[in-house]
DNA sequence: GATGAATGAGAATTCATTCAT
DNA sequence: AATGAATGAATTCTCATTCAT
């Protein structure tokens, strides 16, 4: 069902694609989307040609460098959702979100499309984080850590809001904890 | 008050000057700074000569932009300020900011950037609205409508984030408003 | 009813363009379309945004070329459809369109779209120069100087086939005019 | 009777060639000459490596394919010079050729080459060809078949443009029927 | 021998900026 | 001053050919 049988590619061949893809996540984060791909697969030490033959368009190394991101996302969230109490399931995953979504805001913008449009191949990652987001919400409502007139595209600005804060509030550490706890604050019910 | 002797301008340049300044506010906010400026310059009916002998550069049109929404903001706080209570001027004044802030994200994370680096011309409007926000803030705190722990450069990070998540609901009036009662629920103390 | 009010295009912007297309025609006839954009720009003596100013594609400088040469045709077929005999006025055209069509053969093979697809600003021409052409045709057949059998689509086919020939042939004109004389003879009836 | 040694070539390398040869062929014939090397050793189920090694270059494929043609035109001719009266002979040969020649123009043209320049290879096959053409349009004037003022370099301009020509008429047999009347109608004596 | 991944020199096209008109 | 044509560096992507596996 999901699509095409993937063969094992060589090791060189996965080396690469892991490097570029290390590498772009990098630097998409750090400057932008605007760097160049020559630029990108120089820092990954293979030459345009084969940063293409992995990645058939600028567009689908950016897609992928953000699936990959979706699917940490998933990942991390659904051990959350399973290991933690509804509350600090909600809480945590929120942060995890914000945390795996910083980085330069032009790039971060795209996390957002994961709540509206997006490509294809996102489509499917950012479904499945809008279940697991879904379901932890009304979780944490349920149990009335969170305020029950919330919707889920309430959350998602809320989310990509504050991954913005983060980013602008870089590693100040007891910064980013006081505006953690100004969003949660206003989460919870009066 | 300010350095070099401005020529009053001719009546017509000043005309394409505003103009130039209206249209590029306008698509650089709807569809982010990578337009180009031939086409901005046809949008606002001149050549782009024209463009490029009032605005050296097209980073100077988009810094130019900028000074005009932070002075917006910076007259509307002051206003503010001027009229109401400590916490209703400062909360009022934080809807304001995002207002004026919303648009194409890629074009917002300027406006962040005014918290950090910007060229001079935008050094000078975004220390006029740091201090009027410090103060603000001070204000309402004082009188315990927002907690005593919070920073400027928190509340920078607030604002900005806070823009970023109306950019993402749009239009849609009663989600802003839920989110702006999160936010705000946050900002006070326990 | 033909389209856009065309300004009429300052004088140094005409000699460019005027430029381009002759260079281009050159190029593409001796040496194929696939001369890179940046070599012609070259021979004209601009930069390639020049080139891509007055054609905004490579395909388009081709058309714009073909164009050119079509209306040519064209005009060269009315005038002889006018001044001469049905026979003369026929066989006189058949020669004026293989001498304009010859050229690298690649090239060549594109007036051969005039018989078939061709963009839609080819279109017009190749309309015009088809009508003209059945009109010939019709005439010489009228008044016994060309075999009856024969449709447009067969003439077009030997009027590109003896484009090649004569490609082939180069400037021996003898070895041309005995070619010419096989065909023509061909032509007349039994 | 020709240069280097050639080992025997192991069967299965012997069957990647022939089909390389074939998938070329029809590539070439029907989609020009542009079609990427990767898509024809994908097409015969190889990988480009194997086609690098069987043709040095992709014009040496080009040469191949090319010169495969040559022969089967050669050993047509042949056939039929020794079976048929020098008219008969020399006609039918003239629709070997241009049968055999057919195909997207562009690819044509490159037949046409092997009565002018033509890399090694190609000489030789085009070598015995032009002499079995020689002969046969020798055998044709002297029963008075062919008028007698034309020669081999004109002969080959004919049978390349009468290909054009019938590559324009594709499968409209009828139509190609007509042309061929025309052309050879304009062979035959006055 | 076969494979297909890697390479990198182009090629077409865009766009900020300059300058002749 | 205004105009818009010219410029050319920069960018994305392709494809013949090489080479490690």
């Amino acid at each position: 069902m999901s699509g095409a049988q993937e063969r094992p590619l060589r090791a060189d061949a996965a080396r690469n694609r892991a490097k570029l893809l290390a590498v772009a996540t990098e630097v998409f984060t750090t400057r932008g989307v605007g760097v160049p791909t020559e630029e990108i697969a120089q820092a990954a030490g293979v030459g345009v040609g084969t940063l293409f033959r992995h990645f058939p368009t600028k567009e689908a190394l950016l897609s992928a460098v953000m699936v990959r991101r979706l699917e940490t996302i998933a990942a991390e969230t659904a051990r959350l959702a399973a290991e933690a109490e509804p509350a600090d399931a909600f809480f945590g995953c929120f942060r995890v979100v914000v945390d795996q979504s910083s980085g330069k805001s032009e790039f971060t913008q795209a996390l957002a499309a994961a709540g509206v449009d997006a490509h294809a191949p996102l489509q499917e990652s950012s479904m499945v984080i809008q279940a697991q987001l879904a379901d932890l919400l009304a979780g944490a409502q349920q149990v009335g850590a969170v305020r029950p007139d919330l919707g889920l595209l309430e959350l998602i600005a809320l989310l990509v809001g504050t991954s913005t804060m983060m980013d602008h509030l870089g590693t100040d550490a007891p910064a980013r904890e006081r505006v953690f706890d100004v969003v949660f604050d206003g989460l919870r019910p009066r």
